[in-house]
DNA sequence: CTGTTAGCGCATTCAG
DNA sequence: CTGAATGCGCTAACAG
């Protein structure tokens, strides 16, 4: 048999109430009650039972965290940073690991509503579709009605006045400063490969890369557009597929830093030498860029701190902080270089 | 107001028993019926409360995972296994970040008692302290009586009958292999950065590093063996000690990839060349690692596959499996090479 | 096929 | 200061 807060008051020979008195410390309890009811909690090798607790209060302590994939260090960056900061706040985090599939997300958020989760925390890139979108937001209205904020990190509202907060990364920016970077240097053909199609953030990424160069009046070459996603094994394959085109290119802007790794990897076995044949930038700066070869210019985003971040929206009641955009930052390293004359 | 079965069943007009049986779908209903609840069900936008599921049941779905941190690759690449296997079944995982400090590691696995967990994953290094090893079996006791396995991954038994299962993974042999390879390419002077002091995987490896020279009738020269944390930074710091030290050296056994990844970075930043003048070899075969520069020669363990053993594991209440140990392979690429003569 | 009853483990009244 | 009683939301027995 479980053993239960009965039985722990049995053995001390006080009530179940004031049992409870003593676990919660929240209420005067003799000292001599007090030591005999902790005594018998040890022996017993007692432990609250959080679902009983959280039927009584309808919270449960519990943050809940859905991401695309948490093998991936983009992923598991941010979720470094909301683990770090929920573990100061002694809440849990309920990691889900959704592949990036729209039924398994919202099946997750079905469970974390399941679990009364105090928050919600929905991480990486969505579909545009407006069905995707009716569903989230009835999900964030749902949350809502039980006094659980749903953070969005790295992606928009689904709707105008949805009921969810966002920790916006400015990913249309961040490719423009990369694609600029790479105008500045004096690329003109430019390649890109682009993250999953039809993805809030690959859209937003390949967005930054036309209207920049729309900008500086260079048009964009079709065929040098290509499409991944996310992960380092297409962008491999999109690399090798720029070669194999016969299109001439000088630069590859990557939707992401696993992506640039990827192409990296095909160059070096192509035995097309970086930056001296082609420049290569990324976007996100994971741990890993500084230590490709050559060392990865790419745009840091403030992922650690995205992470901290959602953890408090996921806890205040009212966001009374307006979502100013985080910071992002151009990183200059050795794989990107003037084009050769 | 919370809508709860009863407010459904008052919509519906039928019984909070009625409700529960078409939700639950184990009971037979009347179609009409059921459709009337389905119907109050949508328009209430009622979810189940799973603490009160729980309560009933003494189980809640939910698999603890505790790791040292989420955004180590080595942690990311195991939670990823352990996340797949675990959605596919139908499982929340609870994830946790203990920062491997054995304090935290304790309150978590006290938390996820506390939410009745159906079982617990601990993955990573634990301190060889007698204290320590009491505690995590008392902690084990406590599981097995709550029915919950706890399984240690990469990581001993705190003790002989301790109340856990493992998922072996060969920290001794595989460094053995890195080091044995060395040998075989001619290099006596290798240098070990060793993982973070007193744990256990520190330990075994560079037990196997240590026996392995015994073996080849090589002495360990003390100077030559530096420790660091596992962390990447540790490992530039040590590879800086190392080359200050003015001791001489011709190949460097780092205690893991990411610290091998480190030293590459003291060396490329040094103007050593690997493997022309250092080869360098590490342990785990992080993805990372073949994109470094040189690609890094290390031991591939199987960490997604562990994630997934130990999720059986954690959710079989008796683990007819013993603990065979899961493979390891030496990955040749080309940080390492023959000392120059 | 459906409703009624009871109780899971706990915290909180309200009485002593 | 302490105990008895109540109900959180749900499901499993037991009756109809």
């Amino acid at each position: 048999m479980a053993v239960t807060l009965a039985t722990v008051a049995a053995r001390a020979g006080v009530s179940p109430a004031t049992v409870s008195r003593v676990l919660n410390n929240n209420y005067p309890v003799a000292a001599a009650t007090r030591r005999r009811v902790e005594k018998a909690v040890r022996e017993l090798d007692y432990v609250v039972n959080a679902h009983a607790r959280a039927l009584l209060h309808a919270r449960s302590g519990i943050i809940g965290l859905v991401l695309n994939e948490i093998s991936d260090p983009f992923f598991g960056t941010i979720a470094g940073g909301v683990h770090a900061a929920a573990g100061a706040l002694h809440r849990l985090v309920v990691t889900c690991s959704s592949s990036g599939d729209p039924e398994q997300e919202f099946a997750y958020i079905e469970m974390l509503r399941r679990q009364r989760a105090d928050g919600v925390i929905l991480v990486g890139s969505a579909p545009l579709d407006t069905a995707y979108r009716k569903q989230l937001a009835a999900h964030g209205r749902g949350l809502r009605s039980q006094q659980a904020p749903l953070v969005l990190v790295g992606r928009p509202l689904p709707s105008r006045h949805a009921a969810a907060v966002t920790v916006p990364l400015d990913h249309e920016e961040s490719a423009r400063d990369a694609t600029a970077h790479l105008i500045s240097l004096g690329h003109r053909r430019i390649a890109h490969i682009a993250g999953t199609p039809g993805r809030t953030i690959s859209l937003d990424r390949e967005k930054g890369y036309r209207d920049t160069l729309a900008a500086a009046g260079i048009p964009v070459d079709e065929r040098l557009v290509v499409s991944g996603d996310f992960g380092r094994e297409s962008g491999r394959i999109a690399a090798r597929a720029l070669l194999d085109s016969g299109v001439d290119f000088t630069a590859v802007f990557a939707g992401n830093d696993l992506m640039a790794a990827g192409a990296l990897a095909t160059f070096r076995e192509a035995g097309v030498v970086v930056p001296d044949e082609v420049s290569v930038v990324g976007i996100d700066d994971i741990p890993l860029s500084s230590d490709l070869a050559p060392g990865l210019t790419t745009v840091r985003l403030p992922l650690t701190e995205a992470g901290h971040r959602a953890v408090s929206l996921a806890l205040a009641p009212e966001p009374s902080v307006r979502p100013a955009a985080l910071g992002h930052e151009l990183i200059v390293r050795a794989s990107t270089a003037p084009p050769r004359p």
